[in-house]
DNA sequence: CAATCAACCTACCGGTATGATAGGAAAATA
DNA sequence: TATTTTCCTATCATACCGGTAGGTTGATTG
């Protein structure tokens, strides 16, 4: 599996913010509601949104998240990046992988390579603002 | 990770198998060696290969694995089939999946079914006859 | 027939990541 | 000061992955 829960949940949550579009702050509690994810989980996924500044995260009555900038500048390539260790299809080209020593004569390595550029061409390719189709801020 | 140890593993017997190519059955043994693999754990993949018909092994003196066609009636999204549980970039798309009830009005879904048809057409695109290079049968 | 070779089958095992849960501390507002 | 809500640190069960071990069946050769 190339992309887990985690996320999963972590674009659901920023295609969830961009319909909702609103100038307020959005309480986990109310999107964990609206997508019916547990608070506690989604808590240390949004974590790393805002970590990354994808979100801002406001303490206290009338906080919550929002989005830092405007839905079209959010790829899922950028999304997945920061919940999946890699997203590379195999191990040996994963950022952490100790280089191969067969690398240099591994027939096999084309594949992969094709494959993870592929792969990455079209998250790349995709943003939030491409994913949110009525606009509608469904409960 | 999509891709195991295990499908990347079945695809190196492949390509090794094919290059090598002669009437002869080859040992595990030999191809173990080859390629720098255990025994036992090459056994274990090159089983389901076996079991898909893939390749046809014959016991005793002289035995050994051997194709059962040409290589560029081998695909690389079927052999990789065979490893990996499923080749879905996420669980909802996973054959053995319980169906999503949020699926019809889920507003990411639209870009996994993207990515994995992506994945898809790419492997499926690929031959084992495309990845023998020189066509040498390395040490 | 006996010895050997090699595929085949079944079971086991440790590590690690995933998918969570729980409890509290800090900060902002009323 | 009381309430809201983010933020932070642990903990935990389960499952899969990668790998190991030992024995059984079947084919060939001397």
């Amino acid at each position: 599996m190339l992309i887990s829960t985690r996320g999963r949940y972590a674009l659901r949550v920023m295609v969830d913010l961009a319909q909702c579009r609103s100038e307020d702050y959005v309480p986990l509690k109310l999107i964990s509601q609206r997508q019916g994810i547990s608070e506690k989980y989604l808590e240390s996924i949004i974590k790393l949104l805002v970590k990354a500044r994808f979100l801002s995260g406001l303490r206290g009555k009338g906080g919550g998240y929002k989005l830092t900038r405007p839905p079209e500048q959010y790829t899922v390539y950028q999304i997945l990046s920061l919940t999946e260790d890699s997203l590379a299809p195999v191990a040996c080209l994963s950022p952490d992988a100790a280089a191969c020593p067969r690398s240099s004569r591994c027939p096999t390595l084309p594949v992969w390579q094709g494959l993870d550029r592929v792969i990455r061409d079209y998250l790349s390719g995709v943003t939030v603002a491409d994913l949110m189709d009525g606009g509608a801020c469904s409960v």
